[in-house]
DNA sequence: CATAATCTATACTATGTCAATAGAGATAAA
DNA sequence: TTTATCTCTATTGACATAGTATAGATTATG
């Protein structure tokens, strides 16, 4: 039920993007340094972002990484299907990506039913959450006082 | 994001037992039969259940298993955290399987924050669910006309 | 008691995925 | 021309996944 370590990596430099918006594009070295992300790791990470559209780059010294779309037009939702796949908790529920299971009757099945909701729930979260919204979140959080938190672990 | 086969087998296994519960113990044969589970494999997931106190077992000729206590207080989520480990999408929003992630500053982190709402979502469904409901739902579903049925693929 | 169907336990294996690294090349600002 | 950047492909090592194999323990039944 897990995202992968690049899924990961690849919400935290497009966070860095989004919040670098408007201004000059960002290098692969600073979001690396930013976001402690292994630097030869995130350069495959942009590139396949780059491959959905989400970002565009610029080459050669003082290039880097841009958002190509308003961070208001790029769900997670979007970003994380084009990285991991499935957001869907078994295959036999997802829309996109959706592949037969080995159960007998999948139409009547109760596991299905159940997962088809836990889908839904995913999907209300990650179809609605945005860059710009990460962004927003970003800016409360970092005004917030400490105190205020969630350190529970 | 997924539920590994592993995960899902262990949930239909458990269904079926539910679906026997008050009658006599169910073989692993049976189970594989009904489920297409290769049987080995059931073997050693149902071991496994047996371990978390879900279910028991019988040995010898006419042995199998049951469930070890009523369906009602068997939720999918302590079944998946048992054999997947965290439902949560990100382990450093995890409560019983908390890692710490490289991020710069863990309780300001916005993804992090979006995904302890994904997380609580998922955590909604799966802690609430149980095999009982699971058993009533097979029952609904069953007796369902194939019509009103989801064929969406 | 002998049998055979069942559960128990451990080891093994093939395949794939994940996370990262390496290295050679293309681009462009200064 | 230099150099900091992006681009692309290949490779690696570790680990997880989905099974398979084998030998053993248990027990209802005849």
């Amino acid at each position: 039920m897990k995202l992968s370590q690049r899924g990961e990596y690849a919400l935290r430099a497009l966070l860095v993007l989004g919040l670098h918006h408007g201004e000059n594009v960002v290098s692969i070295q600073t979001i690396s340094d930013e976001q402690n992300i292994p630097k030869k790791f995130l350069e495959q990470i942009l590139n396949d972002l780059k491959r959905t559209g989400a970002i565009e780059s610029k080459r050669g010294i003082a290039g880097g990484y841009r958002l190509a779309r308003p961070p208001q037009d790029i769900t997670l939702a979007a970003i994380v299907r084009h990285i991991e796949g499935a957001l869907a908790p078994i295959s036999c529920v997802s829309e996109r990506f959706y592949e037969k299971c080995s159960c007998p009757d999948e139409a009547r099945c109760a596991i299905r039913n159940v997962m088809k909701e836990v889908r839904s729930k995913i999907l209300e979260v990650m179809e609605h959450i945005t860059v710009a919204d990460l962004c927003a979140r970003a800016g409360r959080l970092a005004s917030e006082p400490v105190s205020a938190l969630d350190y529970v672990i």
